[in-house]
DNA sequence: AATAAAACTTGCCATAAGGCAAGAAAACTA
DNA sequence: TAGTTTTCTTGCCTTATGGCAAGTTTTATT
């Protein structure tokens, strides 16, 4: 029964029709991760994307320096697409790893072009969603300019508790774009007060 | 004659054919701005999009102590957009405002619409634009992580000259997060080798 | 449970970049 | 062209954050 499917929750009945739901969820194919997993590896080209049904996944890319620096985290309900990857059809030079168990819903580039181009109501969500992450990347780089290092943790802490509660210090600070001892000392000063 | 158009070098002619570049491009209206001018302002809902002709046009927001930061710099062939406002339908934080004086090219929400639904090669080619500039803001972010302002400094230089010969040095600092103060140093530290 | 491997904390010192303010240079303006 | 405003440079000192390394705690493995 499709009212019941996962991914009820990610496509909002009020923006679909029952007939859209109906050709749109079941192309959806249920994957699950271990963690660890790749979902996606540097040089590959993205050719499938995932919605969260359970666990946690991280992106990451490797510096000249050989360091990771965390670029995104994804839990429930959250997409996982590299964007530039799967529409400009180029290789990546991200990781997606899963950091826990996943269970995902995936979808492939051809079956998304097909509904992308018959289905209305799916590609104003697309680009809805789209247009969603590239303000929260927006507003991450305004933040990495304007405040300081305390304050993109609590930014963080406010908007992705879930994620700070879950996820190692070392790959929060690269997100934030300070060092593992930097964000001990701020967690330290935080705690105190 | 439409080949001669300025918008024939946006719309590449081997993605669109003929009747798609004559059913797209006379619904764009040539629009002039004045130096100073706002195109976009804080607390405006986007409800225009633009090419640039001819200028400079830079989009910036005001922090929580009143310092403005550069989020970006348009020129020739650019697009000039506030995507998520645009889309979201949401009041905007930016501010857009020609450096110079500037010939552009404008469409408005409802007309973008319709040319989006009804023409697959220019819903196509949106979602490129959009993508690349996804792309491009992903790069910056992660470069203003791994990289020391000066190699920012030069990455912008190698990326876009004709902004950084044309755009005060205050304004680049901004977008490169750094004080006018430190790049000038940066400036003349280049300089000597 | 024992051991190994990660993850986190802390101290000490180094450094990139900021804050402020004065002066110089360049760009407008009347 | 003289005057005014804006932009840029430079010196002096401060500060947030980094680098490294040792120790501690937590988590995984057999």
């Amino acid at each position: 029964m499709i009212e019941q499917h996962f991914l009820n929750h990610v496509f909002k009945a009020t923006e679909f029709t029952k007939d859209e739901l109906e050709a749109i969820i079941p192309k959806f194919k249920q994957v699950k991760f271990n963690k660890n997993d790749f979902l996606l590896h540097e040089g590959q080209t993205a050719s499938k994307y995932w919605f969260v049904q359970s666990g946690f996944v991280r992106s990451y890319v490797v510096d000249i320096e050989g360091n990771d620096i965390s670029t995104n985290f994804y839990s429930v309900g959250d997409i996982v697409i590299d964007w530039s990857s799967f529409f400009l059809r180029n290789p990546t030079r991200e990781n997606i790893q899963a950091l826990s168990e996943c269970v995902c819903w995936q979808l492939d580039f051809d079956t998304f072009q097909q509904l992308f181009h018959n289905i209305k109501s799916f590609r104003e969500q697309g680009r809805t969603t789209l247009v969603s992450n590239y303000f929260a990347l927006k507003n991450h780089n305004i933040s990495m300019i304007a405040d300081e290092a305390k304050d993109r943790y609590l930014r963080l802490l406010k908007q992705k508790p879930h994620i700070v509660q879950n996820i190692s210090l070392k790959q929060i600070a690269t997100y934030l774009g300070i060092t593992d001892t930097s964000l001990s000392r701020i967690r330290k000063e935080i705690a105190i007060k």
